[in-house]
RNA sequence: GUGUCCGUAGCUCAGCUGGAUAGAGCAACGGCCUUCUAAGCCGUGGGUCGGGGGUUCGAAUCCCUUCGGGCACACCA
């Protein structure tokens, strides 16, 4: 037989988070175990009666504890820097609904470590550098020209990008073209560079239009381009090190001993590889920055990528590379496939933002046609309800593209939360009192839907410390369904504006945080919330 | 093959530092607008927590094993 008092111990630590129901089956498993555990019920009853108090002081505990400037979220951040490699598309591909999740994972995590005081630098770490532009520039050569690319921008790129790959299945001659001229862009050559520099620009004009949509930006732009002088310096540094080896022509680290494969430093060509690229911009930021941690958002299959490459700077010496996080995202697929450029099954990111755009629009005009902002608010609800949709779910998971889950605006969504917020706002308008001067009288506020709604209130806190640690986004999404969930529970069963006074300023005043709660959490997502919808 | 991640309701997922009848949303069905925005609320049905062992008073949660799926495994990023 076991020590049956421990589970009672257990419960009695639990009574604080929601004493009706603890306390209810409290009484219940001593009824049960009563002799097991010799104590007398009359113990327990003292207990229950307790529980009105309880409400009272932990009521007024929480919602003393939230102020419009803190919301309860502590500033442990303060003199930290952390920089975030996120986005980080490649130059000439479309951005599509991959990108999307990297670009917004990424900017809901600045904005939490923001929020808890750190410095953040957001930094776009752009694919502007490698192979790929040898085989645009034979492609561009082979089968385009200056006024197709002038006049059709990035789609054409695209097109002579596909059309490389498909034709270098049959003939390797194309692939060894392209590592000659990603050479001569290494070596300076002129109209190499000069082209590649023209791509760039045709590029950079796309993903600030998906940027603008969002409302995002980044304090740096240096994309791996700019690690490119610093390369040499890198190999010399690894040489002193004795970390090179050689291997089948090319340089690399050796990391069996770590059960890695090796991660390689230059190509058998002399050419830089992103393996080094990334170390020298690791170097670089921490000299630039002294951040405290450095993220990088990227797809869970560069998994064994951040490993070698983290170790490799782990055996140079640098006792800093335990604070690199590797922050890895599952896979977006197309109707069960992987999304892929060359066979078409990809979805653009700023089409699925239209579309949100216009259904949102459709919605107004059904629900509340009289409306004064149409146009901004179709626009917030839209990119809420896909930055929403993007953030909801843990982001290792795997996720299947669909239309029809993305432009939900009902349920677990960012037009539920967005409207939650609505209402809130639309009642403190209507009642017209100063909410700040109001002192809430507790005793108004015992109901079980209010108090189920001020628990709620107080996790605001715990669960922005919690995404900060797990890097998940997901866990504000989570936190904010369910108080709007709780609010709009309370709203409907309890009425403010026509209540009996005291119940009605104690009411005003938990609407008030609730508003600035949805409003915040909301904005560590990246998504606004229009005053009226 | 090796490594790694995932497997909970028809679908999408919470819960995983062990605790009492496993929770939401979507979809289905039935209710609620002469009262604060029905993008809402209430109710009904729906689960061998992939399977099997083990540890424990107690396991979706921890350990082992097995099956299914995703991804990665040097000159792309």
């Amino acid at each position: 037989m076991g020590d049956y008092s421990l589970p009672c111990f257990t419960l009695a630590k639990k009574v604080h988070q929601n004493p009706a129901v603890i306390a209810k089956a409290a009484v219940q498993a001593l009824e049960c175990r009563k002799d097991a555990l010799g104590i007398d019920k009359a113990e327990n009853v003292g207990a229950y009666c307790n529980i009105f108090l309880n409400r009272l002081m932990y009521t007024s505990k929480c919602v003393q504890s939230l102020t419009e400037e803190n919301l309860g979220i502590p500033p442990i951040g303060t003199g930290k820097t952390i920089c975030i490699d996120y986005s980080s598309p490649n130059i000439a591909k479309n951005f599509h609904v991959g990108h999307l999740r990297t670009t917004v994972i990424g900017n809901s995590l600045y904005k939490i470590f923001d929020k808890l005081g750190y410095n953040v630098v957001r930094i776009n770490h752009l694919g502007d550098w490698g192979t790929q532009f040898g085989k645009l520039i034979v492609a561009y050569k082979l089968w385009s020209s200056k006024e197709e690319i002038e006049e059709k921008g990035i789609e054409e790129l695209l097109r002579i990008y596909v059309k490389f790959n498909k034709e270098a299945e049959h003939n390797p001659q194309l692939i060894e073209e392209a590592r000659n001229w990603f050479v001569k862009m290494e070596r300076d050559d002129a109209e190499a560079l000069e082209i590649w520099k023209w791509f760039k620009k045709i590029s950079m004009a796309e993903f600030e239009r998906v940027y603008d949509m969002l409302h995002m930006s980044f304090d740096s732009y240096l994309g791996e381009s700019f690690y490119r002088d610093q390369i040499p310096a890198l190999v010399q540094d690894l040489e002193d090190k004795h970390l090179l080896t050689e291997s089948q022509g090319a340089k690399v680290i050796d990391l069996t001993e770590y059960d890695m494969p090796p991660c390689l430093i230059t190509k058998s060509n002399g050419s830089s590889i992103y393996h080094s690229r990334d170390i020298a911009a690791a170097l670089y930021r921490r000299k630039t920055y002294n951040f405290e941690k450095c993220l990088y958002v990227t797809g869970s299959e560069q998994t064994l990528h951040f490993k070698q490459v983290f170790k490799a700077i782990e055996m140079m010496g640098y006792g800093w590379a335990e604070n690199l996080v590797h922050i890895p995202y599952g896979l977006v697929s197309l109707a069960g496939a992987k999304l892929s450029t060359r066979s078409g099954n990809i979805i653009y990111a700023e089409d699925i933002l239209k579309e949100a755009v216009e259904r949102a629009n459709t919605a107004i005009q059904e629900k509340n046609p009289e409306l004064k902002d149409k146009e901004d608010t179709a626009k917030m609800v839209g990119v809420g309800a896909i930055i929403f949709h993007d953030l909801f779910h843990q982001r290792i998971k795997n996720v299947d593209f669909s239309w029809k889950d993305v432009l939900s605006f009902e349920g677990a969504t960012g037009p539920y939360a967005q409207y939650t917020y609505a209402r809130a706002k639309s009642i403190l308008r209507k009642a017209e009192i100063n909410i700040a001067k109001e002192k809430p009288d507790y005793n108004a506020l015992t109901d079980d839907r209010t108090y189920s709604l001020i628990k709620t209130l107080s996790g605001y806190k715990t669960a922005v410390l919690s995404a900060a640690e797990k890097y998940e986004p997901s866990i504000v999404a989570k936190y904010i369904i369910s108080l709007a969930a709780a609010f709009n529970k309370f709203y409907q069963e309890c009425p403010i504006l026509h209540a009996p006074e005291a119940a009605r300023q104690a009411r005003l005043y938990l609407v008030n945080l609730v508003q600035l709660v949805l409003k915040d959490a909301c904005g560590l997502l990246g998504i606004e919330c229009p005053e009226e919808m």
